[in-house]
DNA sequence: GCGCATCCCTACCAATCGGTAGGTTGCCGG
DNA sequence: CCGGCAACCTACCGATTGGTAGGGATGCGC
């Protein structure tokens, strides 16, 4: 094993590039096996640091863990942000987020993932104002502005969002277990029709 | 603690009462905590029992595992054959299998959310006929069998079941997750709103 | 040159992980 | 009455977990 030869290494190559660094692999691995199937070890051996040089720089896992979902949270939250820049309504904001959030998941897959893991996990130490949060709360308002929705309170809008936002998220998080049943040619040609039925699903819901 | 005192049990109840009960406790604590995040000891203590018992009846932790979502997948792949029976257009057959799946979800989240899981961590040492890989290829297979996906290709298939299995399964998945930030009265009145925005989902990308 | 903060290391910790070995209890067929 | 078996136990194993303590190298401001 390569671990950067002990002192020579400590030139940093740039403002603090390990923390983005780190925080990347954080969100690649969380993505991949869940808040505990991922190792703070594991995910500092993928940069050849030890555990603790990860340690120092966020003091523990969950806060690594919170910062990486919030990360991904962050970029998917921007998305939706852009969307709604254009006065158009509502229904149109909505079926262009879920387009580039499609976007997004072909090129970096790991953000929708870790999104849909914490829905299951739970494991954020819950931020009130954090991306994770607003992400959810401007979807269920959007939601709750089209024509059809606004009249149905937010839990109506929240399922709306909820189904949306697994069908949306599913293709790209399963990958793994469904290349070892169909092969992954067939996953691939599989997700390229996934951004077209997920706009379909989208307009549907929402126009009625 | 009461832990059932040493030798006065080893009166058991049933014929194999407890190796149930342990499928069932490891089905809701890996729907729960995924994989990685429930221990053997912490299902075997959920009946009062040491994880050296839970080895006894199941060898290893995998197979555990594998028995809850081959068991958990076989209920669903049930819903299914039952909505297959009658000779109904493919289309009516997987609504009226997702229609039923809403209702099993409303029982036992525990078995759509399980299916969820093993779809993202891809930890079961996969069975060939085994009942969730049928179930994913009974499912490709009748959306191929409708008239609009007919066309398409296992792939376009995959894509569509991929979709409708996400929206159908993740508001049941996520309740805790979404408790915590919408409230649990919001989220158990959005649960009633799931059925039928999926039967919406469902019979509208089925036939365009 | 000196103090100080940043970064990363080795060494260590208690707790827990999945799993093995071996013993004890109670039922059941001979 | 007795041997075998299923069920469950305590005790233990090595490995790994998240986390702490402390030290060494580097670079920056003074």
């Amino acid at each position: 094993m390569i671990t950067c030869a002990n002192g020579a290494m400590t030139l940093r190559d740039a403002p603090s590039n390990t923390r983005t660094q780190l925080i990347e692999s954080a969100c690649r691995l969380f993505a991949a096996h869940g808040y505990a199937g991922a190792s703070i070890s594991s995910i500092a051996k993928e940069l050849g640091l030890s555990k603790q040089a990860l340690l120092h720089h966020f003091g523990s896992k969950n806060a690594l863990y919170s910062l990486a979902v919030e990360q991904a949270a962050a970029a998917v939250l921007q998305l939706l942000f852009d969307a709604m820049e254009d006065d158009h309504p509502p229904e149109d904001q909505l079926a262009a987020f879920f387009a580039s959030y499609q976007r997004l998941l072909s090129v970096k897959p790991a953000a929708g993932q870790l999104v849909l893991r914490e829905l299951l996990d739970n494991a954020l130490t819950t931020q009130e104002g954090g991306a994770f949060a607003t992400l959810l709360e401007s979807l269920v308002a959007t939601v709750q502005a089209t024509e059809r929705w606004q009249g149905a309170g937010a839990a109506g809008a929240l399922a709306v969002v909820t189904q949306l936002l697994g069908a949306a998220s599913l293709m790209s998080s399963a990958e793994s277990s469904l290349s070892a049943k169909f092969g992954s040619a067939t996953v691939t040609k599989a997700q390229s029709h996934t951004a077209e039925i997920s706009a379909e699903l989208v307009s549907g819901i929402l126009r009625g």
